[in-house]
DNA sequence: TTTAATTTTTAGGTTTGTCTAAAAATATAT
DNA sequence: ATATATTTTTAGACAAACCTAAAAATTAAA
């Protein structure tokens, strides 16, 4: 049993992994928790005794397989209560993640599988993100980024790369939400920006905001 | 926004006031927290500090109006996850207590209200104990002790006083369920113990257990 | 390759909530 | 009323998780 601030930096940690591999630097660690250096430091040898993560002075950390069954875990619960807030008690999808980071961190194993079943073994969370399954496997095809798609190409918005608040209302704001039909119609040279069409309407969306779309491209 | 240590001593209290009216005294919240006296009198120190008790050395304490709703506000939460773990996730209400102890410090009124809802504004969870409404508003009619009923009368089991996983338990072991009808038909002299009859089956019970039971008596 | 800038660690504190042991106050019994 | 027992408070420590400021190590620049 890991208490609620273990639990978090080792999630930090696991995310951080997904964007670069080897070790993760204390500063890198401590931005993404909203802490300070010195106490990263701290934790991390408090991590590296309990074996969950590898710590090296100056060089910083990385999970164990221990260490990442347990990020896992904390996955899991965070997605399938965020899937829960949505489908069953009717939240928006950005107001969703500040409370499942409070639920995430509930201990007990049978509650976290009934849940599960109570939402029918979900695969995917309100922002397209893969739920680990009760082994902690987890598939990770969240689609093609919108930037890589060819003129003329379509597929189905599967999930967001960016799950900030900003990000998700600026989606509903223009419309556009997972499980949506995607046309790229045109790409812009000058600015890379991209003309899309959807089943009801047509818009323009930057390269920044493309970047952070995934889509299953239509295979025709 | 109190400490989940905080928001347990207020329960403790509140509950402990349910009993006994006036001053609560050190070491009795000490025994219903599990832990030592000199932890309750610097609790009791900080809650007076903070308006949510009254607090008098060699006295005990007692909660304030503030300290009260703020009570009600976590039983509210408690109650309502109780009898989400049983209506919606099918966990036996022998099983539902600890999990709520950790869900009732969940923060958030959206969350508390929706799943309110969710459940159809229920009045009692799975114990037969009495929701607080949004405005902290609580029904107290859990019903009469069985003790106190007569020979021939008969009544639908409403609550129980003890909801201990071992009188739970108990109570399913013998068949015995909320809304079930009882009748009492015999009263054994010699030691006080009651013989009931439910629609299925008839069954002795111990003085013991019949002042754990709450009954609305039938009117007729 | 020195020097300068940045990153990371250490040292020493703080807050919260707990504990043990001893002192003080209150309650009970003779 | 005095002695004894019980309850409660104080004093001093401790662990977890954080902080600031200074020192040490590493990295980048001149
Ligand atoms: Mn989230
Ligand atoms: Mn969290
Ligand atoms: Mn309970
Ligand atoms: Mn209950």
């Amino acid at each position: 049993m890991y208490s609620q601030a273990e639990e978090n930096y080792l999630k930090a940690i696991y995310t951080l992994e997904k964007e670069k591999i080897g070790f993760i630097s204390t500063n890198n660690i401590a931005k993404k928790m909203q802490t300070k250096a010195s106490s990263v430091t701290d934790m991390l040898k408090k991590l590296d005794a309990k074996k969950l993560v590898v710590y090296e002075r100056y060089k910083g950390a990385y999970l164990t397989v221990d260490g990442a069954k347990e990020a896992l875990k904390v996955i899991r619960k965070h997605r399938l209560w965020e899937l829960f807030l949505v489908k069953k008690l009717k939240f928006k999808w950005d107001k969703v993640h500040d409370i499942a980071e409070q639920l995430e961190h509930i201990q007990s194993e049978e509650l976290i599988n009934s849940l599960d079943a109570f939402l029918g073994f979900p695969k995917t969370d309100p922002h397209g993100d893969p739920i680990p399954d009760r082994n902690g496997t987890v598939v990770h095809e969240k689609g093609l980024s919108m930037l890589k798609m060819k003129v003329g190409q379509s597929g189905i918005l599967k999930g967001v790369r960016d799950s900030s608040k900003a990000f998700l209302q600026y989606l509903d704001k223009k419309n556009l939400s997972l499980g949506d039909k995607i046309k790229v119609v045109d790409i812009e040279p000058y600015d890379e920006s991209i003309h899309i069409e959807t089943k009801t309407h047509r818009l323009s969306v930057s390269k920044h905001v493309a970047n952070n779309l995934f889509l299953q491209p239509k295979k025709k």
